[in-house]
DNA sequence: TCAAAATTTGACCTAATGGTCAATGAAACT
DNA sequence: AGTTTCATTGACCATTAGGTCAAATTTTGA
């Protein structure tokens, strides 16, 4: 069912070196902002032989956005109702900061195609991120009916680890402004966010 | 010196129907996504006349951005070192709400600039903004020096307020898709996020 | 080694886009 | 009423961008 996957070395080699272009391309410029021009230069491939790989621009954001979605949604479905509910949403916290670090152009891909009305991404959106967060939420607040974490909407507690922790990546030129240099924003962040959360999420009263 | 202001009623009128215009559409679309023949037509001129008020696209663009500025440092200009430390905070999350509320697109517009990497607005980030962050960033640890308000770092802490808050305009089309019908985000998201801050910044030891 | 299949590219096409300009139409001032 | 300034536009231009294609080159497998 699922073909698509490339076959030899060659096409290998080239599909890849395409995405990783279009990847630096399409997060820095948004989709009609990256031209294939830019795309084929940076893969170091003329523009008609990266449309024998790929047959159209969409396609190559689409295989993009594809991949993304899978790797993004990652660190939310190893939030673990059995575990620690403090430690757990804090863990989620680390991991989802971390891919902000360490895939920043994924984020930003993400962020651009948010921006600009989700054109691209409105069903995947509802189909595949919407249940899944659902899911988390009703085992957060299952927590929170236990008194072993304070009481917040889940939801937008889910809201407001996202926005902080890709902040780091979106945002990275304002956040360097303003620090100044001689500052790791992510590992400042790392230990602001996990104090924040920490703080909001431990329940006041004791058990 | 600073002229350029519109002299005639129909200059007025114009000018504010090409910004009005162009603040849409760049606002989603990006700068390179938007056309001039888009911005036209929302603004109900031919391209020849639009350009007949503004010299280029990229001047439309600036005079946007500067626009913005003046309005986006506003609220955190507010913040009054002579107020109740909590409370002073909780009202700059207010505000800076109320802004993401009140006028998305502007919030878009910037994001939109900073995502793909501030080319057009780099200088005014390191010229108005550091000044401004550093400034109540003292205030702020002031207050935490005294006591009355928990300690955290207070650059990371106005970060996470500008992330959460406009969280809600930038990502607004995923906010909604996750939430499903029946929402209504902004009023949520104040009293979430109001709880979240209240319940970090209040000091812990009594004093 | 040699034909078949896969890969690469120069030349080209069409549509869109930012911008120009001379000419025309509307206001404003005297 | 007439003239000068302001406002508007149709036609046009150069460049860029996404995409096609036939021909050439390289790789693969018998």
């Amino acid at each position: 069912m699922t073909r698509s996957k490339p076959k030899t070395r060659i096409q290998q080699r080239n599909s890849e070196a395409i995405l990783e272009a279009a990847l630096e391309v399409f997060s820095q410029a948004g989709f009609r902002g990256a031209t294939l021009d830019q795309i084929a230069d940076r893969a170091g491939l003329s523009k008609p032989n990266l449309l024998y790989y790929f047959p159209s621009k969409e396609a190559i954001h689409a295989a993009l956005i594809a991949a993304l979605l899978r790797v993004w949604l990652d660190p939310l479905r190893e939030l673990d109702a059995a575990g620690d509910p403090v430690e757990e949403i804090l863990a989620y916290v680390r991991r989802k900061l971390e891919l902000s670090r360490d895939f920043p152009r994924e984020s930003r891909l993400f962020a651009n195609e948010i921006l600009q009305g989700a054109p691209r991404i409105e069903g995947p959106l509802v189909d595949e991120l919407k249940p899944l967060v659902d899911e988390k939420a009703a085992v957060i607040a299952g927590w929170m009916a236990q008194g072993r974490l304070a009481t917040l909407d889940p939801h937008h507690l889910i809201f407001s680890i996202w926005a902080t922790t890709q902040h780091y990546a979106d945002f990275d030129v304002q956040v360097r402004a303003v620090l100044g240099p001689g500052h790791d924003p992510f590992s400042e962040a790392e230990s602001y966010l996990l104090t924040l959360f920490r703080s909001s999420l431990t329940p006041r009263s004791s058990n």
